[in-house]
DNA sequence: GAGGCGGTTTGATTTCGATCAAACAAGCGC
DNA sequence: GCGCTTGTTTGATCGAAATCAAACCGCCTC
């Protein structure tokens, strides 16, 4: 269960995400996946439309890595040698201004694969990507699954199927952003994360309110607003548990 | 080179975009490309990959189809049973919210590929679809290409390419919705409008400019305040010429 | 050349969310 | 349980862009 288990360390280019304050050298670790995280890797999107040969292919080339909360896994522009599928926790995806300013692009959570696209095209990360928590993640070798996609049809549908779906996805983070208030992106939230097909609910966020704010596109404090805004549509928060009193009352938001 | 030439009719599905005022039942014809379009076609992004055996098939794939100014391609929900790739004119690709107002999502011009997507996902357009002006688009069976993909790996190939490259551009635009002012967005665009390694430039845009608006999430109001702003950094409008005296001032927007 | 039409610009106002600052709450380590 | 750190809320203000309205302009038709 423990990955400090196994003695075997190695440094990787990641140093700026490495060093914890208390001087010691963290994780980046690389390592074979134990069967606790083989058994969520291979339940995640990209893996489980895999017939049985594939899916060996992929167990084999990927290997298991530690990320404490605000580790920068990679930056913008440096060169891309993996992709990542999160195994536990959630990894931010980001882009900076030349002010320095940062804007959340993605949030992945469990089952989420990033930097996939990089398969097909430049050798670099377009975005930088920070652990938002404690993380653990499965790492690709690109070059070697894109070896291993042009040998094997599953392989390679998975990953179109993977694209597929973050392309609508980000479509659909587009047109939100474009056509939708704050409580109206907050409330949207919400009825995704609402079992489907309930008059009533009561959601524990799974992330902190911040990152919930970033994912939306909006400052903390905004996102803080908003919820109080839905205060008149049922809606009770309280640290990150959400109780939702009419579900239909959300839509009409 | 008329299209007119060819009395071939044929009824579709897209009843609401084949009329005209005038009565007459315009365009909508399928067709096989004539040589003018499978030359712009095998130019295209999607197709320039593809080695003689894929590219045939794929030509005796496509159909032509033209639409006037307009003429809505598909919507929101309804079934989908083809994608396209633009040989001439403009596509908007857009969202209506539930007041009706309607928010772009991607403009599509010559050698773009739109709905692609819908390859390896659910049986719906997700967003509307219309022609910006009057266009001339080769349209895909989508059932007969994802066949195609299963047998050729340079198929599926070119469509994973044009999977990340889009998902890699709606990504930009979202960091750039979130990040950027009206001025920015549109010192942005006119750089990547610009040749290359050039101190002044004279453009043309491509379409009008309330396109161009939608295009970079504003109102068209917006659009002309930010140029009037970008008159200070040595940029001159008239119509749809622009001259940009000092690239590198744009830069620092 | 006169009109008409669609697109664009300009002006005035409003709205929404960002920002700054400070109060507040909640964990968490000790 | 105490105190610090970190995250969240609240309030006040500011700024950017949307909206509404009207003027303007270019282009096409007749």
């Amino acid at each position: 269960m423990d990955r400090a288990r196994d003695g075997q360390f190695q440094a990787t280019h990641q140093a700026a995400g490495g060093r914890r304050a208390s001087g010691v050298m963290t994780v980046n670790k690389l390592l074979r996946l134990n069967s606790r995280e083989k058994n969520i890797l291979v339940k995640t999107p990209i893996m489980a439309s895999l017939g049985p040969s594939a899916l060996t292919k992929m167990l084999d080339l990927a290997t298991a890595v530690n990320y404490e909360s605000r580790d920068i896994l990679f930056r913008e522009g440096e060169e891309a040698e993996s992709f990542y599928c999160v195994l536990s926790g959630y990894v931010r995806l980001y882009r900076l201004n030349k002010d320095g300013r940062e804007a959340d692009i993605r949030i992945c959570g469990p089952g989420d694969t990033f930097a996939e696209c990089l398969l097909y095209l430049g050798p670099n990360y377009r975005y930088n990507a920070q652990a938002a928590e404690n993380v653990t993640l499965a790492r690709f070798d690109i070059a070697r699954v894109r070896a291993a996609a042009e040998q094997d049809v599953d392989i390679s549908r998975a990953i179109m199927q993977s694209l597929a779906n973050h392309l609508l996805t980000t479509m659909d983070c587009v047109a939100n952003d474009r056509l939708q208030t704050a409580p109206q992106r907050v409330a949207h939230f919400l009825l995704t994360s609402c079992p489907k097909e309930s008059t009533s609910a009561s959601i524990r966020l799974p992330f902190q309110k911040s990152l919930l704010a970033g994912k939306l596109g909006l400052a903390p404090e905004a996102l803080s607003r908003a919820f109080s805004a839905l205060r008149r549509a049922g809606v009770t928060v309280r640290g990150r548990l959400i109780q939702i009193n009419d579900v239909n009352a959300l839509k009409q938001i």
